[in-house]
DNA sequence: CGACAATTTGAATCAGATCAAGGCCCGTGG
DNA sequence: CCACGGGCCTTGATCTGATTCAAATTGTCG
């Protein structure tokens, strides 16, 4: 799950869903805070998010770390490069899975239709990394944070009593590490939008969203 | 071409050169600023850069714009989501492309060989692009700019008279918009560098590496 | 040579980081 | 059941790196 720009916070992306799910290995389970892999790690598998969420990093050697992307329902994590993993994986909450063999991307050979649409996952995922590359390097704390929470509500949001609600599983500071931002400011951000009456902010792991346009126009940056 | 992290200045990293290259189409040429594809572009062709430089963009609505990538020999260009480009793609300086059908990458059955150079060519995209995320999110402006420098150095510097040299074919405003700075801030940086005697600016567009051991560990944030 | 575009340099400003408390939540153990 | 402790999260005060605005300089090309 990267933050895309333009995602409607009404409008829900389509979940690509995998069609033949049970060629390769059944459904897989791990627990919240365990890790699938490691940086490093040879890759055997691709996973595709069934339920829960997941957490890519990455570390740099003085300590400072990038969250390269939170996997959702429908997302495939584990793409190889040079056949290895090049983020640590893990769960933030309880998170099921269903793998496929690396083989079924790398050569069609096997099943041609399930092949195309592990690659056709691949390209999405550069497609989504390049709206992400405009996130970091062009957006200010607030467009980040509003952006952040538009696509989540777009993607993973859930209605409830007529307002939107978003649940925020991943800690202040991953926040912070997707965004390129301070865990302080990623709070003080909320504070703002909050205190604006643009956000609520039910508990910490759960924003009701109150008003939704002007969420979006923070986002896109529209001049306050 | 993404900045990497740990491109080492002297070893030069391989170019990926795809097997056979006449397969679908004639080598293809275009001029210094001429547009290979546009933004929403339907996308029929793929290419691999042979000699020469692309810059792929991206603009937002308020004009605020984002360098997704240069294109060097070696790197392949237009992988497509959702059927068309994500970016405009045009050439800083006269370049050369070995164009493969869309097709080619989509389904494997008419040259499995060359289907999977491209699809490894997708998936080392996926793996540079996590790099630059860290770069842009988590590097200050001398990380940015020294880190730039040294990759450019290892994929397409030349030496002379025993010192590294880097062409930069794109303007300023590029680099800035590359590395979510502003021009004014790759400029004076660019100085500072100079002027603590690690590059040398023998032109607008010709730099020299001086020390390249100092620009590594600059790159790297060790603590000036 | 002159004009325009790109780059560099300077000064002032500001957004976000940093440093430092303080508060909240939740699990643990008495 | 309540007191304690330790993560997180929030808030405040200050600082600073990068942006912004403005001007000078350089380079390019007819």
């Amino acid at each position: 799950m990267y933050v895309t720009l333009s995602a409607d916070y009404q409008s829900r992306t389509a979940v690509p869903s995998i069609s033949r799910p049970c060629l390769s290995a059944r459904e897989a389970q791990i627990k919240a805070g365990a890790y699938l892999f490691y940086e490093g790690d040879e890759v055997t598998w691709l996973y595709q998010v069934t339920s829960g969420v997941l957490r890519l990093t990455r570390l740099l050697e003085n300590g400072r770390r990038q969250v390269i992307a939170f996997g959702y329902p429908g997302d495939v994590v584990g793409f190889p490069a040079g056949g290895c993993h090049h983020t640590d994986c893990d769960a933030l909450v309880d998170t099921c899975l269903q793998p496929y063999r690396k083989s079924l991307l790398e050569n069609g050979e096997s099943d041609i239709e399930l092949h195309g649409e592990l690659l056709q996952a691949a390209l999405s995922e550069i497609s989504a990394m390049q709206d992400h590359f405009m996130m970091l390097g062009r957006k200010s704390a607030v467009e980040k944070v509003a952006s952040f929470l538009n696509v989540l509500a777009g993607r993973v949001g859930r209605y409830e009593n007529g307002v939107g609600k978003v649940d925020l599983p991943m800690r202040r500071a991953d926040i912070a590490d997707f965004l390129g931002l301070t865990t302080e400011t990623v709070s003080r951000t909320l504070t703002q939008m909050r205190k604006s009456g643009i956000i609520e902010i039910e508990n910490i792991h759960t924003v009701v969203i109150l008003r939704p346009t002007a969420l979006t126009s923070l986002a896109q940056g529209d001049e306050d």
